[in-house]
DNA sequence: GTTCGTGCAAAAAATTTGCACCGGA
DNA sequence: TCCGGTGCAAATTTTTTGCACGAAC
């Protein structure tokens, strides 16, 4: 996957939290900075908060998970849920998340990510039929990953 | 969704704990008979210890914790994450799990199903080009339900 | 200056574990 | 009988909350 300049994303997100009256602390940049660093991951919160918490030793988990929720209701990340126990986040890339699918290996636990999307038809299909307007989709598919069907 | 014979599947579930050395106790006929009368529901854990404890009230929280996990492992149930704080499950007959998937309305949480499945064609591509054997999926749409889109 | 956000610590929720005893096969 | 399964309570892990203080706008 591609992503975009990061410089540009922190931008459009700062401009989102402004405009919806939330400020910028300090907190919550070093946060959406850790994020952008590593967008290639699916972090937990803790793993988010032992992060941080190396540019900014004095954080509390409090203010990660906070932080977190809110980025989370703003729709700039996606939970997902790989089932390790504890719930994991990715970002959200408003033309990115609709057209990319995990890939989980229920023998090593690997998770890779599949681009394709060809769910607009059966969207079009579930508006058509339910009158459920969909506006986000998570899709997963366990299986055997490569290497492993090796063995 | 039409359901089999709650009979013929307890049977079938039965045997399969049988076959793999597990005992058929008391709880877990219980437990089962539970999820069974409540097919069309996502239980969670302490929704199913409730409807448990009112036909068997000495049942303990972690039998059916651990009865859950037996049967999530023998993939007789599917967990399923509707963003509610807690794991849910839903029965995952052979035939259906691989053929519906959950609207999740996005303004007042109801969880409808949806059983169309086109996605056959994705996960052919995906084994293609990623050399990744899917062999479950679970899909989850968020959106507006048709109650929510009138208001 | 306000008001929103934070750190801390305590609380709540969700899940897991240890262990002596019990009851299906 | 024998061994896996259970109940209970305690421990762990994950997440949430209350409150006084601090920092953005």
């Amino acid at each position: 996957m591609i992503f975009r300049m990061k410089k540009d994303q922190l931008e459009e997100i700062k401009d989102q939290l402004k405009q919806k009256g939330y400020k910028l602390t300090t907190q919550r940049r070093i946060i959406l900075d850790s994020i952008l660093d590593n967008q290639d991951k699916h972090l937990s919160i803790e793993e988010i908060y032992k992060i941080v918490k190396e540019k900014m030793p004095e954080i509390g988990l409090a203010t990660v998970y906070r932080t977190i929720m809110l980025l989370n209701d703003l729709k700039v990340l996606n939970k997902i849920d790989l089932d390790d126990g504890c719930s994991r986040f990715e970002l959200s890339n408003s033309e990115d998340t609709h057209n990319h699918h995990h890939l989980i290996c229920i023998k090593c636990g690997k998770v890779e990510e599949a681009e394709d999307d060809l769910l607009e038809s059966l969207e079009a299909q579930i508006e058509k039929e339910k009158g459920f307007k969909v506006v986000n989709h998570i899709v997963k598919f366990y299986g055997i990953c490569k290497d492993c069907k090796k063995e």
